[in-house]
DNA sequence: CTCCGCATTCCACTGAGTGCAAGCCCGGGC
DNA sequence: GCCCGGGCTTGCACTCAGTGGAATGCGGAG
C-alpha cells in the first residue's frame, strides 16, 4: 500500500473509538481525523465499516457517536456489569441503612474506574460518572485499589506526580506509602476531604480467588459522619461480596 | 496477501466481538477461530493486538474475556449509560411507587435492548438481563418500540415467523398489526402474559425530538395488579423523562 | 457569484496481513 | 522415559485490501 509504515489497521480503527472520550462523545469526521491524525479519506472508510457493524452511530445532526452494539458487547466485560450485577444487590442493601451514595470501583492499569453507583437523592452530589477514571491515590475506592495492587503498579503511581485537589490530598510519595500500609493493616480506607472538601470517602476491598478485584464505598458530607463508624458497615458489605465471588475474606 | 479475498481486516476484528455472546463471554483462541471461521494464526494476531488496546483480557484460566476498556468506550454509547443517567432517577421515582420491576429498553434493529433495570426483590423474577437482547413482538416494551417504529421495521418483524413463547404470545400478524394500532391510539402498550405466564407489563414510549427513542416498562405478577390503573403511572414517567429528551409529550 | 469546511469518491501503488506449515509447551497415557 | 493430542505461537513468501493524495460534491456564509 502507499500508507505511511507501521500502523495496523487494527490500530488505526481502535484509535477512532479512542478518539470518544465523556468530552467529547460526538465528533465529525474531520474532526476524528483531526483527532487521531490519520488521513480523512482513511477515517471515512473505516467509520463506515464500524457503522455498518454497530460500533458506531451517526446522530441525526451527522456526527458520529459510540453505538449501542458496541455498548452491547462492552456489557459483557466481567468487570463491567458482570460485576455490577454480582454488587448491585449489596450496594443497595447499603444504601438502605445509610441513604449516602455507594460507589464502585475497579482498577485500570494506574488508574480507576467507576462500574456502578447509587446515587442518594439527599447525599453529597458526586462529580465523577459511571464508565469514568480517576486517579488511585485520593478517593477511598482508589487507596483500596491502590493498596492491594501489584508492587509495579503502586511504584508507577508514587514515582509518577500525584496531583493535587484540595489541600489535604496526600502528595507526598513517602506519606502516601505510609497510609497504604495503614489501610492494608486496617483493611479499609479512609479519604478525608482528599479530593473535594465537601466530602470523605470510606472504601472496603472486594476480594476474588485472583485478589483484590473491586472496591466498594460510601461518600459522605465531611461534617455529617463519623468515617470509624462507617467503616465496619462498608467491610461487611465488601465481605459479602468477596464470599460472593470466591474471595478469602479479610 | 494469501488471505481469501472479500473480508475485511475490519470486519475480521469485529467478528471476534461478535463471537463473544451473554452465553459464551469467555472463549479460547481455538474456541475463537472456530467461532470465526478464522484460521488461528490470524484470530491469534488479532486478538493481540485487541489485548494490547484493552478491548479484551485473558483471564487466569488464559481464555479471552471482552476487556473493561471496551466497556469504558461502550459507556459513551448515548443511547447506553447515556440514556440510562437521565432515566434513572425516573425509574427509582416509579419504583418507590409501585416496588416493582422498573425496565428500560431501546431499539436496535429488529430487537430490543435492555438498557436498564431495577429489579424489586419482592416483585417477580424477570428472565432478561441489562444488555440483552428480546424480540419486539411480545413485551411491553417491545410493543411500544415496535408500535413507533418506522414502517419498514415493523413490515419486517411482521413479515417474519414470530415466535411464541407462552399460549397467550400473539404470533398472527394481522391481530399483531391491531394490538400496534391500539398501542398507537391509548399512548402505552399492555401485554399480558405474552412472555410468561407468571407476568405482565405495562410500558410507555419515551420522545425526544426525533421520535420514540427508548421504552419504559412496569413487570408485575399477573394476578397481582390491574394494567390499566398501571397504565397512568408509566404513561407519567415517561413523560417526564421525554421532558428531560426535549421530545413532544403524546 | 466565490470561498470555506466538511463529506465522499477515485485510482494507482504497495506493505500489512494472510494462511499454511512447522515448532513449542504442557499434561496424560503407556 | 516416550509419544500423542490440544492448544498456542512464530516464520515465511505471496498478494490484495487498504492507503492517501487529489478531485468532486454539497451546503451555508459573505
Amino acid at each position: 500500500m502507499r500508507g505511511q509504515p507501521g500502523r495496523s489497521v487494527t490500530s488505526r480503527v481502535l484509535a477512532l473509538l479512542d478518539a470518544f472520550t465523556p468530552a467529547s462523545p460526538a465528533l465529525t469526521l474531520s474532526e476524528l481525523a483531526r483527532r487521531t491524525g490519520l488521513p480523512l479519506s482513511t477515517v471515512h472508510r473505516r467509520a463506515a465499516e464500524l457503522l455498518a457493524w454497530g460500533a458506531l452511530e451517526r446522530g441525526v445532526d451527522g456526527r458520529y457517536r459510540i453505538g449501542l452494539r458496541l455498548w452491547e458487547v462492552g456489557s459483557l466485560a466481567p468487570r463491567g456489569l458482570g460485576l455490577r450485577e454480582v454488587a448491585l444487590p449489596v450496594m443497595e442493601d447499603l444504601y438502605e441503612v445509610t441513604h449516602e451514595n455507594v460507589q464502585l470501583a475497579v482498577r485500570q492499569d494506574d488508574e480507576l474506574v467507576f462500574i456502578e453507583r447509587i446515587a442518594g437523592r439527599h447525599a453529597v452530589p458526586v462529580l465523577t460518572r459511571v464508565g469514568g477514571r480517576f486517579a488511585l491515590h485520593a478517593t477511598g475506592v482508589g487507596l483500596v485499589l491502590l493498596a492491594y495492587a501489584p508492587v509495579g503498579v503502586q511504584e508507577r503511581v508514587l514515582a509518577a506526580p500525584l496531583e493535587r485537589y484540595t489541600e489535604l490530598t496526600v502528595t507526598d510519595p513517602g506519606r502516601l506509602r505510609r497510609c497504604l500500609a495503614e489501610v492494608r493493616r486496617v483493611g479499609y480506607a479512609v479519604s478525608d476531604r482528599q479530593v473535594t472538601m465537601d466530602a470523605l470517602s470510606v472504601a472496603a476491598p472486594i476480594r476474588a480467588p485472583e485478589g483484590v478485584v473491586a472496591a466498594l464505598s460510601l461518600v459522605v458530607a465531611h461534617d455529617r459522619a463519623d468515617p470509624v463508624a462507617l467503616a465496619p458497615l462498608v467491610q461487611a458489605a465488601g465481605r459479602v461480596l468477596s464470599r460472593a465471588l470466591g474471595g478469602a475474606h479479610g
